[in-house]
DNA sequence: GCCAACGTTGGC
DNA sequence: GCCAACGTTGGC
């Protein structure tokens, strides 16, 4: 008999392209969820897909913009399932290569547990306790990276 | 707009 | 399977 065994939460980096989706459009609609729409390379997909669970933490991060940085915390809260933009030829997601049968692209939804001070791309940087996180490492482009017990509880900390 | 870094594509 | 060309990411 398997032994029944209680997963541990997982922790996540998933960065967000404010423009598209911040914090503060979450936060605008207490309780609302997010699918993460727009995930096109395949191990960022199969984080959401094989490895993330309903309950994991996850910092949510303003890319591409003028402040980056962690704007937030948040959850998973949905079991990984396709992303309908990629079935939509007037999305920028569009994948003509994929199809409802067979999708390609997986997403899980996430979830606002609170607005953050902004924690910095460069106080990240600066802080000693940060320095093994998967972000921070050069030419790193993942836009999902999965984020250890101690980052997380760093993070926290700084936060705090 | 620049450009380093890295992922994907496709010819061979 | 190799690898050059190309596209994308994302901070600056």
């Amino acid at each position: 008999m398997k032994a029944l065994t209680l997963a541990s939460p997982g922790f996540w980096l998933m960065k967000s392209e404010p423009d598209e989706a911040s914090i503060d459009h979450l936060a605008a609609t207490p309780g609302a969820t997010l699918p993460w729409t727009g995930v096109r390379n395949y191990q960022a997909r199969n984080f959401m897909r094989d490895t993330m669970r309903i309950g994991d933490g996850v910092l949510f991060y303003h890319s591409s913009c003028a402040q980056p940085g962690i704007a937030g915390l948040a959850e998973v809260c949905s079991l990984p399932k396709p992303d309908p933009t990629q079935f939509d030829p007037s999305s920028p997601y569009f994948d003509a290569k994929s199809s409802p049968q067979v999708p390609r692209w997986m997403l899980v939804d996430v979830r606002l547990v609170r607005k953050t001070r902004l924690l910095s791309l460069d106080e990240m940087r600066r802080s000693p306790t940060l320095q093994t996180m998967r972000v921070l490492q050069r030419g790193n482009r993942l836009s999902i990276t999965p984020v250890t017990d101690a980052e997380w509880r760093a993070v926290q900390a700084l936060l705090a």
